[in-house]
DNA sequence: TTTAAATAATACTTAATAAGTAATGATTAA
DNA sequence: TTAATCATTACTTATTAAGTATTATTTAAA
């Protein structure tokens, strides 16, 4: 059977990528074939997934012959809510909050509130965790 | 854009019954064409939800004409997290979670962990609501 | 200046799922 | 016997997740 997830793939591995180039040496780059090998990825899903992160500022790229990616920020700052956000994070933990949707007892709809509040909570836990407590170390 | 679910439409109609099912009198039975019609839902639909809230025996029934359903348990003591089992519900927040999943990384991962705790922190809460707390009231 | 190795960006593919529909059988009051 | 109701299972359709393919652009170095 089919079960509901928070956290599709995609979103499962820019945390591991993520984490993975918070181990990286300062001013140290990678390219797409090295991390794609390390976390046991395809190489063309991780480009892809990589190149959001760098839309989203959280990693740089060197382009060209010896380019590659290394991450922008600070681990210590950077939350996995954030991580999550750079890969457009939406949820709604049900379809009624959804902003265009309508039920006619949304009014006083208990439900609604408690959803509400246990999203809020969930996101909360999220802005909470650093990526600097998830970098993934390898032996070289 | 999709957004990530924790609950799908069935999930929340079937609250939404137990909820209604709920403010019923003692003794008091309805048919699956009332129940439809007061929440705004097809009849088809609320059918197949009920029928698998009566295996749980979250509900019962009467058959023949004039049947109908009633809240078999206490409202006081089902919890939401009674009523989503009733459903079959499955969560896990990420596919890493899942029993017959491996994952090179997985020894040592702290996203793991985390998703774990996030995990048993909602199902927590799920759990502590009950659906007294919930009940939908009509003027008749 | 050419080439190879890398990133950049977008379009395509496939299997699975959510949500709802349809159809037929079984039960019971009147 | 019949009408109204629940019981059960099979089917349909649009959408999505996940991954693949392709082509363009950039840059270091021979």
């Amino acid at each position: 059977m089919k079960k509901n997830s928070l956290f599709n793939r995609e979103h499962d591995y820019s945390l591991r990528i993520t984490a993975f180039l918070a181990s990286l040496d300062k001013d140290e780059i990678i390219n797409v074939s090295s991390i794609s090998k390390k976390l046991h990825l395809s190489k063309i899903f991780t480009a892809r997934i990589i190149h959001k992160l760098r839309v989203a500022n959280i990693v740089g790229s060197v382009q060209g012959k010896y380019g590659g990616f290394y991450l922008k920020a600070n681990s210590e700052e950077i939350s996995i809510w954030d991580v999550l956000n750079a890969m457009g994070y939406k949820v709604r933990l049900n379809d009624c909050m959804d902003e265009n949707f309508f039920c006619d007892l949304m009014f006083g709809c208990q439900f609604h509130t408690f959803f509400i509040g246990l999203e809020q909570n969930i996101f909360e836990q999220l802005k909470q965790q650093k990526i600097s407590d998830y970098i993934f170390r390898f032996t070289k």
